[in-house]
RNA sequence: GGCGCGUUGGAGAAGCGGCUUAACUCACCAGCCUUUCACGCUGGCAUUCAUGGGUUCGAAUCCCAUACGCGUCACCA
C-alpha cells in the first residue's frame, strides 16, 4: 500500500506538515524547572468542583516554578455544547481567583500558542493526522455503528476484549481500491491510529502524583479523527499538549485508564511525554456507599452551588489545599497572615485514593477567613454577593453603612473574637435580627420556662432597663431580677440543685435575648440593646408581652 | 468480563522497616471559662493501620493471595 498517495487522497487540501507546526510553536524559553500546565474544560455550560480542583494544581504547579498555564477549550464535542459555556468557565475560574497567563478570554485569546480553542485547531490536528497516514500509523475506517455493537455482542458472547483490534479491526487491511471506492460513494469514514502494540508488553509511565504506573500497553485502534473530522479527546490531547509545550498534564483520574493510548500515540509521533498528574476523583458519601460526586444528583459539586451560597473563593481555595496537600493545614497554622499562594505545594504530596467531599470542614476554615477580615472588607464582599443573591438586604446593607459595619463588629474585637459568619448566605441569616424588616423568631423561649413567668421576666425588665447604663449596670438589674422570682444567680448553683429554683440566671438572659433576637444563640445582649436603641427594643419586648 | 487505581478513626490525613503507647485538622463527646450562645482552653475518641499468609530480631511501612470500593473499556470529555 502506497501510504502517500492514501493520505493524498484522505486529505487532499491539507499540505501544511508536522514541521510547519513545530516551527510555528517552538519550544518556550523558560528556565528548565518551569511548568506548563493547564486546564481544558469542555463548554458543557456546568463547571465543576472537579475542574477547580485541577485547575487549582495546574496553577500552583505553573506559578509556583514561575511556568505558564494557560486555558485551553476542549470543545470537540458540538453534540455537548452549550451556548455562552465558554464564557460560563471564563467566569467561574475568574470568579474563583484563577488566573490564566493564555487562552481563551471573555474577548478573544492571549498567547502565542493559539487557537486555544480545539475546533478552530482543525487543520493542525488533520496535518498531522495526514502524517501518521503517510507512515501507515492511521487508517480510514468505514464501520457503521451497527456493526460496530453487532461487533461488541459478539466479543462479549465470545469472551474476547471489547473493542477495535487484532482481527476485529476489519478496515485496517482495506486494500486502496476498496478506500477509493468507498470514499468516491460518499461512504463516511472516521480515521482510526493502527496501534503498534500487541498488548502482551507492559509499559511504565511516570506520574508525579502516583510515582511509576506499570500498565497493560495499548492495543487499540481507537478513533483519532470522527467523521466530521474532528479529533477525539485522545488525539487533541497528544496534540495540543506537544505542540502547546505543556510539560505537566494534570487530569483527573478518570483517565488512567487511557493512559497508555496516549502514551503510545507520543511515542509513535516521536514526541517527548509530558509528566502526567493524575489526581484523585472527589466522592461523596450515599447512604452507606461512596460514590464520585455525580452531576445530576450533588448540587454541590457545582461551582455555581458555592458562590449562591456566599463561600467566599478564598475558603475554597484553602479548603482544596487542605484536601490537595493535607500538611498546608499545619503550614496555614504556622503561617497564619501569608497569602496560601505562598504555601509550598507539592504534586509527590498529593493523595492518590478518592476523597470524601467535607462540607463541614469547609464551613470551618470559611469562619476562619471570615473572622480575619476587617469589618469594611465584609460588608463590601457581603454586600456584593447580596446585590447578586438577595437585593433586599442589599438594600438594607446600603442604607445605613456604619450600622452594618458596626452589628458585624460586634463581638470580633478582643483576643477571642466571635466566629459567627461562615458564608454569606449565613450571614444574613446571622444578621437579619438587627434589621426590623427581616427580624424573625427562629428559636423558642428556654422550655424550663413558663409563659407566666417569661411575660413577668420581660414586664419587669421593660420596668428596669435604662438605656443609659453601662454594662455592668445593666447586668445587676438582670440579677435583680433573677433574683426577684427565685432564680439561682450562679448557673452551678441551679446545676447543683435544679429543683430549688426555676431556672438559673441564664434562663432570665435567655428569655429576655429571645424577644430581643428571636433566637438563642446572639453576641453580647447588652451591645445588642444599645445598637437596636430603645425605641425598637421597647417595641419588640412590649410585642411580646401582648402576644400571649 | 478485561484492564487499571485504591483501602490508616465518623471525615481529610501524617507516617513509607525500629524515634508510633499512629502527628495534625474537622466532626463528635465530656469538663473548664463565661450572664446565654459563640470564641478559647483541657481531655476523650484507631491497643491498631481491609483480611489472611510470608520476609525480618522487628512491619501500618516490604512480598504474595483474598475481599471490598472506585474508575474505565464511545465517532463524550
Amino acid at each position: 500500500m502506497d501510504y502517500t498517495k492514501l493520505s493524498q487522497l484522505l486529505f487532499p487540501e491539507i499540505s501544511s506538515t508536522p514541521d510547519d507546526w513545530e516551527k510555528k510553536y517552538p519550544a518556550r524559553d523558560l528556565p528548565p524547572e518551569a511548568k506548563v500546565t493547564r486546564i481544558g474544560p469542555s463548554p458543557t455550560g456546568f463547571v465543576h468542583l472537579g475542574n477547580l480542583y485541577n485547575a487549582l494544581v495546574g496553577e500552583r504547579l505553573a506559578h509556583q516554578s514561575g511556568g505558564v498555564f494557560f486555558l485551553r477549550i476542549e470543545d470537540t464535542d458540538n453534540k455537548r455544547e452549550v451556548e455562552g459555556a465558554v464564557d460560563a468557565v471564563i467566569n467561574a475560574m475568574s470568579f474563583f481567583d484563577v488566573n490564566f497567563d493564555e487562552g481563551a478570554t471573555i474577548d478573544g485569546e492571549k498567547g502565542d500558542y493559539g487557537p486555544y480553542c480545539q475546533r478552530q485547531r482543525k487543520e493542525i490536528y488533520q496535518s498531522i493526522a495526514k502524517h501518521l497516514v503517510e507512515e501507515g500509523l492511521a487508517y480510514p475506517c468505514f464501520c457503521a455503528e451497527e456493526e460496530l455493537s453487532a461487533m461488541r455482542e459478539t466479543q462479549i458472547a465470545a469472551k474476547e476484549n471489547f473493542g477495535y483490534w487484532g482481527k476485529w479491526a476489519h478496515c485496517r487491511e482495506l486494500t486502496y481500491t476498496e478506500i477509493e471506492q468507498k470514499i468516491a460513494a460518499g461512504e463516511p469514514f472516521v480515521l482510526r491510529y493502527r496501534s503498534p502494540g500487541s498488548g502482551e508488553k507492559d509499559i511504565t509511565v511516570e506520574d508525579a502524583i502516583r510515582g511509576n504506573l506499570v500498565m497493560q500497553e495499548n492495543y487499540q485502534d481507537f478513533v483519532l479523527l470522527k467523521s466530521d473530522g474532528i479529533p477525539t479527546y485522545h488525539f487533541a490531547h497528544v496534540v495540543d499538549d506537544h505542540l502547546m509545550r505543556t510539560t505537566h498534564v494534570v487530569r483527573g483520574e478518570e483517565w488512567l485508564a487511557t493512559l497508555p493510548m496516549h502514551v503510545q500515540l507520543f511515542d509513535s509521533l516521536g514526541w517527548p511525554r509530558p509528566l502526567y498528574c493524575h489526581t484523585a476523583v472527589l466522592e461523596k458519601m450515599n447512604g452507606e456507599q461512596r460514590r464520585k460526586l455525580s452531576k445530576r444528583k450533588d448540587p454541590e459539586l457545582a461551582l455555581s452551588y458555592y458562590q449562591a451560597e456566599g463561600y467566599l473563593p478564598q475558603s475554597v481555595w484553602e479548603y482544596l489545599l487542605t484536601v490537595l496537600n493535607s500538611n498546608y493545614e499545619e503550614w496555614r497554622l504556622a503561617n497564619p497572615d501569608l497569602n496560601c499562594r505562598e504555601f509550598p505545594f507539592s504534586a509527590e504530596k498529593m493523595s492518590n485514593s478518592g476523597t470524601l467531599f467535607d462540607l463541614d470542614k469547609l464551613k470551618d476554615i470559611s469562619k476562619e477567613v471570615i473572622a480575619k477580615m476587617s469589618a469594611a472588607e465584609i460588608y463590601q464582599q457581603f454586600l456584593a454577593w447580596c446585590e447578586s443573591y438577595d437585593e433586599g438586604f442589599a438594600a438594607l446593607l446600603k442604607a445605613d453603612r456604619a450600622y452594618a459595619e458596626q452589628i458585624i463588629d460586634i463581638g470580633r474585637d478582643g483576643d477571642r473574637p466571635r466566629k459567627d459568619l461562615l458564608s454569606w448566605k449565613a450571614a444574613v441569616e446571622f444578621l437579619s435580627f438587627y434589621y426590623d424588616e427581616r427580624f424573625k423568631h427562629d428559636d423558642d423561649y428556654p422550655a424550663n420556662i413558663t409563659e407566666g413567668l417569661r411575660q413577668e421576666i420581660l414586664t419587669a425588665y421593660l420596668a428596669k432597663q435604662d438605656f443609659a447604663d453601662d454594662n455592668s449596670v445593666w447586668f445587676e438589674k438582670i440579677k435583680e431580677i433573677a433574683a426577684h422570682f427565685g432564680f439561682a444567680l450562679k448557673p452551678k448553683d441551679y446545676k447543683k440543685n435544679p429543683e430549688q429554683y426555676p431556672g438559673s440566671i441564664v434562663d432570665v438572659s435567655n428569655v429576655i435575648r429571645v424577644a430581643i433576637t428571636g433566637r438563642q444563640n446572639s453576641p453580647d445582649l447588652w451591645t445588642i440593646c444599645q445598637v437596636i436603641g430603645e425605641p425598637r427594643i421597647r417595641q419588640r419586648i412590649g410585642k411580646e408581652i401582648e402576644m400571649s
